[in-house]
DNA sequence: AGGAGCGATACCCGTCCGGTATCGCCGTCC
DNA sequence: GGACGGCGATACCGGACGGGTATCGCTCCT
């Protein structure tokens, strides 16, 4: 199978349509159809259940699209780190490593430190991104290390590390009733209907039903609990810098954050195992 | 990228000679040499060193190498759990299981045993296979599940759970001095020159250098044993069923094994859940 | 200096990918 | 119910590219 074949069928699966795949794909829906049609024939398996109402996806189907996923990604990964490695004797960035936007920030910085005292460091490119997002940057390339935090990123598929483990605090305005309780429990915070959670984007970028606000950083979630209309509650380390007007509250009940550094399987790069022993010792 | 340059690289990368990598792919060489430079010059670096005797991989080349055979596995394993996936439907084998040949005999069969008596349970193939073998299969898609044992097996890029912990024996010929103590000492048993550990085959077929004797299997293992030219250090599970001319005795300093289940991450086949669940729970 | 080994280059051919035109099927709508 | 429209499959054509043979250029060895 030639990864053509599979960006055409991941395409075709993910639209359900053949035509508006082939657009995105930007080439005619013929050879599409045909390409799709040539990969069921050596697969020797229906891989779309064409119905008049556009397609479906067979189980196969079903299998080869999560496969297909991966392989694409390892794919683009091997292309990725390959680019990277080469520019690695210029002095440009040899690793670059992804964090949750907002999270971590002092543990970051430590890291960073550390690692660069050490002899030999390479150039670290740090990445931010959206919350959940750091796994897809490891796992196309796009990212040699990440810091993940559990139970919310799923680490499965990586080495992983444990850093940091962290209780949770509800951070709600300055003014708000429970705001001045030595904590709360999770329920308290959850429900309440006039400080609703906040809606955070899916990976694909729309947002999920509920009666929260919208938010896409963590410079709009503050923002919206300052002015009243959300409430939050976050790994501990998150309410270092907090602006004006805004209170932390321990929430004993809330799930323990664990944050730990990870990489993927068998990279055998000195500096991901450099920066991996920076923080393991911090 | 085409999984078809990347299955050229890895021919001349691990041949480090065009000839013979052109022989291996069953092309002629200059093509070959043709795809190579291609891709080199899309990624913008040299992968291979030209010497005039023979090549040598550059340090993106190295990346490459080891990126490209996960990222080559990734499609195999797409192509070989969608061919399986399309056979579910006919009654033939949904799911293959992967464990070390001699290993876990007995968890093995109380695991099939549970499984199977599930409502449901679909038909599980078990492929025995040789020590270190088990993530191989997993990664290429030969196998959807696997046996592990830890310390020996690497587990990183998996998903896993702990299924048995268990200490180690000391498998000496019925005769040996050391075969009527009570327990013996790590120390005591790698060191003998009467009775040296055997050598076990790499992935790639050849032996490691030593003084101990090939074996390529648990026959010729406990034969050997019986022979009086070898002895072995082997999980407690190991000596159920022991040949007669055969004594087991513990070594208490010997790493525990744990045996694990695995799976590839995101699977989310409901044959392996089940599996997987049945394990858990036995 | 001559020759052998090895990769690169030159050139040709066949295949296969991609494009346009069109068909066949099935809902839907007037 | 017939015409229309949407959608995927088929037919056919042109061009790009992969693969083959022949040969060159370089280097090392004898």
């Amino acid at each position: 199978m030639e990864t053509r074949e599979l960006r055409y069928f991941v395409a075709v699966a993910e639209e359900l349509h053949f035509g508006r795949a082939a657009q995105r794909l930007g080439i005619a829906q013929p050879p599409l159809s045909r390409a799709i049609g040539g990969l069921e024939r050596r697969l020797g398996t229906l891989l779309l259940e064409r119905g008049s109402r556009g397609v479906a996806l067979t189980a196969a189907g079903a299998v080869l699209l999560r496969e297909a996923r991966a392989a694409l990604d390892a794919v683009e990964a091997a292309e990725r780190r390959t680019r990277r490695a080469a520019l690695a004797g210029t002095g440009r960035p040899a690793v670059v490593l992804a964090a949750k936007a907002g999270a971590s920030g002092e543990l970051l910085a430590k890291l960073l430190d550390a690692y660069a005292a050490e002899p030999g460091a390479a150039a670290v490119d740090v990445v931010l991104c959206g919350p959940g997002e750091q796994a897809r940057l490891l796992s196309d390339g796009r990212a040699d290390v990440a810091l993940l935090h559990r139970p919310f990123d799923d680490t499965a598929g990586f080495d992983t590390e444990v850093l940091l483990s962290e209780g949770q605090v509800a951070i709600l305005p300055a003014g708000h009733p429970l705001s001045t309780r030595p904590h709360v429990r999770l329920a308290e915070v959850t429900g309440l209907p006039d400080l609703p959670l906040p809606r955070w984007p899916r990976p694909d970028g729309s947002f999920p039903d509920g009666p929260g606000p919208q938010v896409r950083d963590h410079t709009q979630l503050t923002q919206l609990i300052a002015l009243g209309r959300a409430c939050a509650v976050v790994p501990e380390s998150g309410r270092t810098g907090l602006r004006e007007g805004l209170t932390a509250v321990p929430v004993p009940d809330a799930p323990r954050v664990t944050t730990v550094i990870a990489w993927p399987p068998h990279s055998r790069s000195t500096a991901v195992a450099g920066l991996v022993r920076a923080a393991t010792v911090l």
